[in-house]
DNA sequence: GGCAATATATTTAGCTTGTATCTAAATTAC
DNA sequence: GTAATTTAGATACAAGCTAAATATATTGCC
């Protein structure tokens, strides 16, 4: 502990714009005396710290409406109202094989999406960090944004990221893409990336608009070739020492089932051992299925080995986090609804604190949405250090 | 949110005035210029702050040492120093046959202990209180301590306990028990007592005094017949959705051991199959590994058993939480250190991110260490609220 | 013993942010 | 047009901090 930064009167300023914009960003539009009976600041105060948001241009005052039919006695009230378009943020979903952007205002409304390739899977940084920097360029003018007044940029990746944003270095990989991504936009946009797990990000964005909403003892497993686990506990992110909280590819030996890529693998012992009525395409989850649907015995018979095999790692997670609830989200999401009543029939065997299972409804965006969840995060905790640049 | 505590200029007091107890708190004694140093404040400031904790009991002012040898130009400083008597904190071990009790001073130095028993596991709850509170009124006794004095008791049990400390109700047993003693030693004494997991408070323990010491991301298991986790993430213990985080009762099952007592369950079968040279004796854990360390093949075989199933465990648990380290504590901590190279041993096996593993040097005290670090933390929190009483 | 040097303590004036209270302004209802 | 109502703004003052000037207690040197 060098300094333990004094508090000074500017403190308090500080802590009481804070919650008066908090207000702000959750309400339509907000008057005085509500932010008095909110904050229990008295009226002169509250009327200086918006005066105060108002000239940092986090807040503006609006007009009055034309009385609607609810004429309100009295004076009037000043009505101020977030400045949604104070800023964006983009939020990036980076993967193996693609890269999506999504551009935000600062409700978290998302107003541009763009996605890219990667040519290859071992293509150099540089090329790769240029994907995703045309995909952010691309998602900013789909939304008519100014690249200048992005504030802050989640990024998504699918490696262990410690609580200061660095890449676990045993990723050679990743490591580099890191350090590079990092100050190529810094230098490219003067923007501020924070990395994040994809697991996790993924565990933001449900209990932001997901089937999570609400709940702070909350895991979200990211299943598809790998599987990855977000882990809330008392709506914080859990990371652990390197990073690697959730990352749970080795968990498969603990249980003694071997291979590490879970369902995949199990999807395609299926296919390779003749798969179903529609055997003969590549290997795939929907197919399993779609084939179990139609009511193939061997289909039906993985679907169950996949269900045991979900309990069990829901309930070890249940056994060491006891989370509210847990959502299924990534590849095998859209199919996994089948599996939900099975998956909680067996968990009462496996765990004491069985949680509530479901099914992400976020799709493809639930990375992106976590992403965005993240950069506006970070924005709001520093809303009033960041200057805010002149809308164009 | 009904009324967010707005920001007066008293808070700022309080926020300063707690920087400076803890420093103090921390220090041996500590003059004017240190705590300048140390929080950013000026001078006046300091020793404003300081009179008003002076005035409040927490410190005191020390007279001028008699200069021994080592002169010091100037003015002399005042020499403020933390009260480590202005109260006292009871820590509590509540098991299913025993109770202990521990007095601490303000500085966590334990000054006095007591222990009591249960006459049977199915007496009534006024008895059991009877028994707690009996060691807690010879505890202080042999501490020459004052019951009125006391400002917060930590107590430990062995069942889930949620973050507002309340018994998880399905555990019919505890959660009776509960309701009274919070409210019996509240209307005994006008204690307030925090309830806790022991091994959440085992945890507190080993990272406070144990081998843990300054470890923010560590995992403590309490193995004994019961196995439980106490797990902290960033410094703050884990409790889930009902604080049966930890709980790893049913943990075997998901990996297919079968039992749930673990350790202890071995042990019996190893006895019950004859045993080794020590055979005839009850079933012990020490017995396994005397027999091991004369070169007995069964006991040797026994341990390996046990090496592999506590490398499962932990590397279960090192895929989803990520510790630094895990310390194994309870009742087969004493034995277990002959364990370690096997265990440290396997780990990479099972997990890509192993722990450092290490065995609790707090012996029985693991609990009251951490109820006592409970209490603490408590007292420490909320400093500026208590009221202190006068001393005797 | 007296005096400079040094480190700390205390005092005084002023800034920021807050509260409390009084007066002014803008709107509706009659 | 006037009263009632609600909000805005202004004025006085309190808490807590900073900054700078002044006072005090000690060491070291002559």
């Amino acid at each position: 502990m060098p300094h333990a930064a004094a508090a000074t009167p500017q403190l308090l300023r500080r802590v009481n714009a804070q919650a008066v914009l908090r207000h702000i960003r959750g309400a339509e539009v907000a008057t005085g005396t509500e932010l008095m009976a909110l904050t229990g600041l008295t009226r002169a105060s509250v009327i200086a710290v918006c005066e105060d948001l108002i000239s940092r241009g986090w807040i503006v005052e609006q007009d009055q409406p034309t009385d609607p039919g609810n004429p309100r006695k009295g004076r009037p009230a000043r009505r101020f109202a977030f400045n949604r378009e104070a800023g964006f943020v983009l939020g990036l979903d980076i993967g193996a094989a693609t890269t999506t952007a999504a551009v935000a205002d600062l409700r978290g409304t998302v107003i541009g999406r763009s996605s890219g390739s990667f040519r290859a899977a071992d293509i150099p940084a540089q090329e790769r960090i240029g994907v995703v920097d045309l995909a952010c360029r691309q998602a900013l003018e789909a939304a008519g944004a100014d690249p200048g007044r992005v504030l802050a940029v989640g990024a998504g990746i699918a490696a262990p990221v410690d609580r200061d944003g660095n890449v676990l270095v045993t990723q050679r990989f990743w490591s580099l893409f890191d350090v590079g991504l990092r100050s190529a936009l810094k230098e490219l946009h003067g923007w501020t990336v924070l990395l994040e797990n994809d697991a996790n990000l993924a565990a933001l964005g449900e209990r932001w608009r997901g089937s999570g909403v609400g709940v702070d003892d909350l895991v979200v497993l990211l299943a598809g070739e790998r599987l990855g686990a977000g882990v809330m506990e008392s709506g914080r992110l859990l990371h652990g020492r390197g990073g690697a909280a959730g990352e749970m590819g080795y968990l498969d030996m603990v249980e003694g089932v071997g291979s590490s890529d879970g369902i995949a693998a199990l999807v395609r012992q299926w296919s390779a051992a003749g798969g179903g009525p529609s055997a003969g395409g590549p290997a795939s989850a929907p197919r399993v299925f779609a084939d179990a649907a139609a009511g193939d015995a061997a289909a039906l018979a993985i679907l169950d080995r996949i269900s045991e095999r979900m309990a069990r790692v829901i309930a070890s997670i249940a056994s060491l986090i006891n989370p509210e609830q847990v959502v299924i989200g990534g590849a095998v999401a859209e199919s996994a609804g089948a599996l939900l009543p099975g998956i909680t029939a067996l968990l009462p065997r496996f765990t004491a604190t069985p949680p509530r299972v479901t099914v992400s409804p976020l799709g493809d965006a639930i990375v992106t949405a976590g992403a965005v969840r993240h950069a506006l995060d970070y924005v709001e905790a520093h809303a009033l250090e960041l200057a805010l640049p002149a809308p164009a």
